[in-house]
DNA sequence: CGGTTCCTTGACGCATATCAATCTGTGTGG
DNA sequence: CCACACAGATTGATATGCGTCAAGGAACCG
């Protein structure tokens, strides 16, 4: 039997980034009805729990740990979708594509999720609208990452890449803050960049230059601006930073110049 | 004032298809009610109606002619995400992501839309269940497009990708029909895939040597097993090809063997 | 016929994958 | 506590595949 309190640590992580969350806005009945009719279950790093083809049976909400989705073909080559994080969830969108599904989704450390059985969230959106929007939410979220992911592979270089993504990470940690953390290992966020970890690990050097420190895990940067080369316009819309107009390199007032 | 008769050979089209569409399945009344509150427009080829950072203003629903969606940086390179035919739309996920646009929307040839007002969408979506329904449906299928888009970009090569592309056409007419044509001009596809109309036309000459006639637009296939090659596991169980079982490249006869 | 647009083909250079070696940190067992 | 093994990250050397540039051909339209 799973409890609400089960779930706080990763509903308050997931809050911070300013995502959409499966369970956000719903009313304590509708939170409680969708537990009773789920299970909790551990599973172990690297354990694939859904495999390319097969019929999707769950929606598969993190609590705990780090999951990755990717697609694979027969030369063993791996191309990395999203990398999930407590609060996140996935396979919501295979449910309503209707046939088999075009992921892998595999653990990619110790985790615990919530699963909650395909069918039930098939009738549970058509009875309660707020689960129904947050799930809308969700996938045009997804999408919209998909998108940039598009952009990133067919237009920039590795250095931009690289440096696209660590501006995504530098604003969902709040655009104030100069330090933040690499969610997963390199070589995961390489692959899910379309690049070697060879190439990651040149690029990365690149970025130092720039005045970024990069320590491990860790990166530091040295001013709000850093990070600013990689920004693109509709990213520059939901910029939060504090002097924006500062900004040397923002896209927006760049605009009016051409 | 826009009637039902306006849009019946979009909707034929598309059916075709077999792709979820708009206004699938919805009542009379419920169509009256859209249509009552949108407009139909032509916008010339080559035509902007959306601009990377707009906030949306409207769906579009394609009536007559070639629209495509894509991503532009300031050196002027593009990447094509979607192209649409009539029946299709564009900018319904956008509307729900907030914020705006990541993408820019552009007229690939002379064309006829219906704009249905943003505001309207939003309202609509919360009153009509079968309206909510589709645009779920449809979204889903952008994003799971959006998957093989990328996993053909970071793990295929270029004659891999027009393989799959042509393997997607031919399976969209019908897998027994042994003829299609390209729906758009070969450089925009090349450009989809994420490769310059020279790669593209190299690699045509690959195809050709594989049992593929290319003259032109037109696409005839040697035998219907011609494109297994390039079948993944998820396409392979949407695969309604007749003796299947005697294809010689069918990735789910052939997963036994791993 | 010329002009335009699109496609094709060829030659070349560069950027990234690949292969290989070294380095770092972390955990394990004696 | 140290020695060892192992995974991941970094760095270097090499090669190859795609983009780029340039020229020629085909289809279309005035």
């Amino acid at each position: 039997m799973i409890t609400k309190s089960d779930l706080i640590w990763s509903k308050k992580f997931s809050e911070l980034k300013g995502k959409p969350a499966l369970f956000q806005g719903l009313s304590e009945d509708a939170l409680q009805h969708i537990l009773e009719n789920s299970v909790l279950q551990n599973f172990e790093s690297g354990r694939i729990l859904v495999q390319q083809g097969d019929e999707p049976s769950y929606l598969y909400y993190v609590v705990e740990g780090k999951i990755r989705t990717l697609r694979s073909n027969p030369d063993g080559d791996e191309a990395t979708i999203r990398m999930l994080e407590p609060g996140d969830t996935c396979m919501e969108a295979v449910l309503f594509m209707g046939g088999p599904s075009p992921i892998v989704v595999q653990a990619a450390e110790n985790s615990r999720l919530v699963l909650i059985p395909a069918n039930f969230v098939k009738k549970f959106v058509l009875q309660n609208h707020q689960f129904s929007n947050n799930l809308l939410r969700i996938v045009t979220r997804h999408y919209k990452n998909a998108i940039h992911q598009i952009d990133s592979m067919s237009i920039k270089t590795p250095v931009q890449r690289v440096g696209y993504y660590f501006l995504q990470k530098h604003l969902e940690h709040g655009p104030d803050t100069m330090e933040f953390e690499l969610p997963f290992k390199k070589s995961t966020i390489a692959n899910h960049l379309g690049i070697t970890p060879e190439t990651f690990s040149r690029a990365l050097a690149q970025i130092r230059k720039m005045g970024v420190d990069i320590e491990g895990e860790k990166i530091t940067l040295k001013d709000a601006y850093s990070l600013c080369h990689f920004c693109d316009l509709d990213t520059a819309h939901t910029c939060t930073i504090s002097d924006k107009e500062e900004c040397p390199h923002c896209p927006l007032y760049k605009e009016a110049c051409h």
